[in-house]
DNA sequence: GTCTTATTGGGAATCGTTCCCATTATGACA
DNA sequence: TGTCATAATGGGAACGATTCCCAATAAGAC
């Protein structure tokens, strides 16, 4: 894994497309769906440069991942720059997430891995539920 | 999401021998893995089987699964009846896992998802690494 | 403008998983 | 121990998400 390394990278409509879909919602999306949405509003794109450009933001750390349980990979663009570690409040019904940190969450990951004499840890924390909205 | 409810089952070789098959290692196997590692000792037993048992294990609380990042699940037996909730720490490399237990995160994932007015809440907490043996 | 080359997109290919359904075999009952 | 209803099996087709391939297109530097 080399150090995050920008790459050259041109400026096209489809790009602007992709990342403008996911800055119109804070739900995280599946490929597909981001696809369909383009499409349906007209603009011309496949969905192989979807897929690429949804991997590219992760890639550049602009975006964030969550593999729901049925196996779809799902996006949403992260706060900027600061990419501080957070994890998500997701909801199963509709996608909507809220960012969340836990400090003592990081600190026991970290502690557990060292008790068990794993190294080179990362770890993944996913609260799902419902949002009051599906609740209702 | 019904209760637990014991559905009449018949015992089977090819039943017995998805369970054996998991119970011989302490690691999470994908469904290939599993179905390859039978054919290569000789069973007599279809893919479909091998999924099929899988789930019903998952159903009836004697496996975890752990969806990997590139989207294949994986499966465990964990510890029989009690069905503790807990969580993994697993190795990225070789899939060896940990049973591990944190109740300072499930508390903090209530009441994280409880400020947010999230209900129905559930979550997965994994920690990936790499073990001693790995490690190397 | 011209030219190099990153980007695109559409269809084929992959891969894990599920589905379908005729065949097989478990377990209950006589 | 034999018979039967039906749960379980398995192999191949079907599926859905994702990746690959590559000729056509367009961004950006000079």
């Amino acid at each position: 894994m080399a150090p995050t390394q920008q790459v050259k990278r041109r400026a096209t409509n489809q790009g602007a497309a992709v990342k403008e879909a996911l800055a119109a919602e804070d739900t995280f999306r599946s490929a597909q769906d981001v696809y369909a949405t383009l499409r349906a509003n007209g603009e011309k794109i496949g969905l192989s440069t979807v897929y690429r450009h949804l991997q590219i933001f992760v890639d550049d750390g602009l975006a964030d991942v969550i593999h729901k349980p049925d196996g779809e990979s799902t996006y949403r663009l992260c706060g900027d720059a600061s990419t501080t570690h957070h994890h998500h409040l997701v909801c199963r019904q509709c996608g909507k997430a809220v960012e969340i940190e836990g400090p003592a969450v990081e600190t026991w990951a970290d502690k557990v891995a060292a008790q068990n004499g794993f190294t080179d840890v990362n770890h993944t924390v996913e609260i799902f539920g419902l949002c009051t909205a599906c609740a209702a």
